[in-house]
DNA sequence: TTCGTATTTAACGCACCTGTTACATAACAG
DNA sequence: CTGTTATGTAACAGGTGCGTTAAATACGAA
């Protein structure tokens, strides 16, 4: 049993290297060798990662000669917008709450609860 | 190094039992064995799961006599809106060539490119 | 104290992730 | 064909993730 879509991009981007592709590549297609550039980390470890990537869906990968440049494909992403939003209530409704704790000791109760 | 906030939220989402979990105490509280009924896994593999989560700051933990209630804490997901936000541009465009791509062929144009 | 319920921790197995280095492929250039 | 450049694959090592069962712990009740 394969994950599930949802799980194969968020596992994609848990990775902060991955998460830096895809920043650079929200700015044009890039080659694996500029991509590997910016890391400390050697060609094949990027290659490995960009598999990740297309695995979910997130890069796409084309041949121009010897370069396979790689492109952004964002659309994944847009199934994670979705599945945060449910929950934007809820965090939304935490900083409020924090906000009014923070307004009732800038009033001078240091006894305020939660 | 252990791994940024960002990641550790990412790592924690991409289990799909892990996101049953959040969706279950979005509405409301609940023990660990009311999180455990739902799923065909161990009780000792939800408390894991539930450590995962605790980690990333994804839920917050009290204690009631021998129990002690899980609580969504939703705060980490807005570092995750954020993140995914910047990346919205790229696949609503990516959505609009396609809709405009499919409109082409509708209009009898079998030999439309991309 | 002793028992019962709720939950965590320990110990294990297995699979996967992420990096390395060395080698293999693919495609252009001469 | 041969060499060079760009990239992928193989083989290995160490760490981590996720599940199991069995044993420990925490608290309330009798």
């Amino acid at each position: 049993m394969q994950p599930d879509q949802l799980s194969l991009t968020f596992s994609a981007l848990a990775d902060p290297t991955r998460r830096a592709i895809l920043q650079r590549l929200s700015e044009g297609e890039a080659s694996v060798g500029e991509l590997t550039a910016p890391f400390a980390i050697s060609m094949p470890a990027i290659s490995r990662h960009l598999k990740v990537l297309e695995r979910a869906g997130l890069v796409v990968r084309t041949r121009n000669a010897q370069w396979r440049p790689v492109q952004l494909n964002a659309t994944p992403l847009a199934e994670v917008a979705n599945w945060v939003e449910r929950y934007r209530g809820h965090w939304q409704g935490a900083f409020e709450r924090m906000d009014a704790y923070l307004a009732e000791l800038q009033k001078g109760d240091p006894d305020a609860k939660h």
